[in-house]
DNA sequence: AAGAATCCCAACCGCTGTCAT
DNA sequence: TATGACAGCGGTTGGGATTCT
């Protein structure tokens, strides 16, 4: 590339630090009536002793009209799920497909909540993989020595015991493969990885797997390579069916893949008439 | 009530990619 | 092709807010 990498703000007269009510005041005012046009003219021009990266980051991650501010909800939590199972950290991709939230937020988001879900959920945050050294594994371990008590529990028992049950189910699937899994969405439910391909490939073909309509609808309209990195995953072709209502009450649209080879028993008799049946 | 510990997030930093010349 | 200017991205940090002891 060219010139070395420049510094952010080399000028140590331009002011650093949180932005005051008046500065944010001058800079919505200047775009309001120019647009933002060159960042780096800017500050000049709007009359801010700051740097022009500055003004973009405060612009784009805070005072920018279309932003939603608060909480994430359920649905925004596990399309950050899904999507960050399929792409990573691709703070700026993710945020794509969740109108009004910025990159910067979802990072955050993802570093104090989620990960930390993941974590102690056994999951291995960059993966989406159990984890496999000893101490993160215990409750898996722990999961498993209740596997037979939980399997014979009353069709009403709470969905605690569900996700562990689930999550015991992938444990023995997905650690016989070094492939990442995708996640499954469950409704109200807290997310579940579904098992990487080399599990799916053992499917009968025509298996339903659910993924939030949003992701789906935002994909059909917009972006198609959401649906390419699925089909080239699953090695499959991967199409939208109608959408169907779950017995929480939560829309699902679905897709269907083809894969060919043997049906693999404990998947199809446990795991997925478990998830199909939430 | 007060100090310590932890959480949270806006802002910073350094790097890369793209485009114009 | 080489160079410079700039926008954008992802990782990190500082410090205010909140919770814990």
């Amino acid at each position: 590339m060219g010139r070395p990498p420049p510094s952010f703000c080399h000028d140590d007269n331009l002011k650093k630090g949180p932005w005051t009510s008046e500065e944010d005041d001058k800079l919505v005012g200047y775009i309001d009536k120019h647009g933002h046009g060159s960042w780096r003219a800017l500050p000049k021009l709007a009359g801010l002793n700051r740097c022009g990266k500055s003004c973009r980051l405060r612009w784009t991650n805070y005072l920018r009209p279309d932003i939603k501010r608060g909480k994430f909800s359920p649905e925004e939590e596990q399309t950050i799920l899904n999507l960050h199972s399929i792409l990573g950290n691709k703070w700026s991709a993710i945020a794509g497909h969740l109108p009004g939230r910025t990159d910067n937020e979802i990072k955050n988001f993802w570093n104090t909540h989620l990960k930390k879900k993941l974590i102690q959920m056994g999951f291995d945050p960059m993966t989406h993989l159990p984890r496999t050294d000893i101490f993160s594994s215990l409750p898996h371990l722990l999961a498993l020595a209740n596997l037979g008590e939980m399997m014979y529990r009353s069709p009403w028992e709470d969905h605690s015991v569900q996700m562990a049950k689930l999550q015991c189910l992938q444990y023995l699937t997905a650690t016989t493969s070094t492939s990442s899994p995708t996640t499954l969405n469950l409704g109200n439910m807290e997310p579940v990885f579904l098992p990487p391909p080399s599990i799916l490939e053992q499917q009968q073909p025509q298996q339903l797997q659910m993924i939030p309509a949003s992701i789906i609808n935002e994909t059909n309209d917009h972006d198609d390579q959401l649906l390419d990195t699925l089909g080239n995953r699953y090695n499959t072709q991967v199409q939208q069916t109608p959408s169907l209502m779950n017995n929480t009450g939560d829309v699902c649209s679905t897709f269907s893949y083809d894969v060919c080879g043997t049906p693999n028993s404990l998947w199809n008799d446990l795991f997925l008439d478990d998830i199909l049946l939430q």
